[in-house]
DNA sequence: GAATCTGGTTGGTGATGCAAACTGGTAGGC
DNA sequence: GCCTACCAGTTTGCATCACCAACCAGATTC
């Protein structure tokens, strides 16, 4: 197998998906951001986001705290150091390959 | 909107699923290759294989020649100028963005 | 006739995307 | 107080897509 197609096939699927990616990109520059930030910025609606955001948690990824805005909830997030160095490793295997 | 967040949000689907990603990079790299080369070179199972290579036909991306080597059939497959340039802005976009 | 080869199709399972409904709380009008 | 509307997220229902294993088709070879 070429070294190409074998990056690309080594490429962690749950970074890959692109609203993931978007999220993970953007809390890899922001260090933290809360959900209404993240739906503005990706453009997803908030049924989706929670769901991707409930993945990247499950896969420990990010981390999540929910917390008020004065009397209104808001949820923060975080990349965690794994989130960070897979979204570090995802990064790299994308410039190895392209 | 960021601009790194805005060409991730702008891939075509099509092409970043890994799968696809694995053929249509290994076709742009040889002009022409079969079934069995890229089942081999992708390690995908030939069903998986076989509903890629059909949603790339669907999409124009790849020209399929179904032939024979001597009296066993065998399936060619080829980038054609759509997919050429659907994997040349995928590339470019990702390059933009990483 | 049985096994092999190339490739396609099918069935089941899980993932994704969207809209709509829902939860738990806050704010405003009367 | 009470009713309605809003806000931040989560859950649900539905359609589509991805993956794998198994089976199938048509021809070949042993």
């Amino acid at each position: 197998m070429n070294s190409q197609i074998q990056r690309i096939a080594e490429l962690d699927r749950v970074i890959h998906e692109p609203g993931r990616l978007m999220i993970v990109a953007l809390l890899y520059a922001v260090d933290q951001a809360d959900f209404l930030y993240l739906q503005h910025e990706t453009g997803m609606n908030k049924g989706t986001l929670s769901s991707h955001i409930s993945r990247l948690e499950k896969e420990e990824y990010v981390e999540v705290l929910k917390t008020y805005r004065g009397k209104v909830p808001q949820t923060l997030l975080s990349l965690s150091s794994a989130g960070r160095k897979a979204f570090e490793q995802y990064r790299r295997k994308i410039r190895e390959a392209f």
